[in-house]
DNA sequence: CGTAGAGTTCTGTCTTGACAAAACTTTGTG
DNA sequence: CACAAAGTTTTGTCAAGACAGAACTCTACG
């Protein structure tokens, strides 16, 4: 494969690391965005990054599982074909919604631990304001 | 330390260390944001979490370079303390829009190597407008 | 049903990261 | 300017994670 591809999907792969998806998986999801042909076995894929099948399969499950990616198969076929689903980006932002949920009910949970701490009660605040304002935002991007 | 306020402390820490925060760093922010009194000293946050001052000092140091603590020292004292910034979550937040961008970025140079590819340019489309705004979002905030 | 290829799970090895303790450096005060 | 406390950096040890390869299971077709 290019070289300049190869090292545009090991660098994707550690954004996507950054962002909590394991490594081998945001390895798959950068192969996946730039396979040509698009929808590659679990084999195309493999070899295309030098990678044993033993590891991928729990990579793609993953990804399957946060609805990122599609397993589908093509009649006569028999092995699985995998595809970055369209929306998969609007999923990873509404994960992100989200886990701010989980830090402003850490924050409430705090304040009920030690009573009014201003501290806690500033994070509670800009977490719930996310919390509020981002679905709107999606929706905008929706009828966009 | 009261049991509860420490499985608070850890939980609050996984919490961060999945938004990219150092697991020792985390754990120094949880305590920052409940310690009673406020403002503790290092030699005290270690002993309230049981660490060493040997792991807990580039822990500081991290949250300190990321403007979300400020270090300081009162009059008579030799020892720094250390608080949770005001604003500290605008900031975290402000990261965050600054990664979006690199996507975006990692989206486009993807475009230049593999040319016109749908996949990529949802993936950009995407980005870009959030990278768009978000800015807007944190403006409101700022006014509320 | 048997077989071959696809997919998953397990196992051993290697790498990476985390932390305590110790060594070292800096800073502030008498 | 010496001493003590604070802060940083280094080092050794231990735990966790990643991955290849092997073993195993499943599925589809003959």
């Amino acid at each position: 494969m290019d070289p300049a591809l190869a090292r545009w999907i090991e660098e994707a792969a550690r954004l996507f690391e950054a962002g909590g998806i394991p490594r081998m998986a945001g390895r798959a999801l950068a192969f996946l965005l730039v396979a040509e042909p698009p929808e590659p076995t679990a084999k195309e894929i493999g070899e295309a990054l030098g990678v044993s099948k033993g590891a991928l399969s729990p990579a793609l499950g993953y990804l399957v599982r946060l609805h990122l990616v599609e397993r589908f198969r093509r009649r006569g076929e028999r092995a699985d074909r995998y595809a970055v689903r369209p929306g998969a980006w609007r999923k990873l932002l509404q994960e992100g919604i989200k886990v701010l949920g989980r830090y402003r009910e850490l924050a409430e949970r705090g304040l009920f631990l030690t009573g009014e701490n201003p501290r806690l009660k500033e994070m509670r605040d800009f977490y719930a304001f996310l919390e509020r304002e981002l679905p709107a935002l999606l929706a905008k991007l929706e009828g966009a």
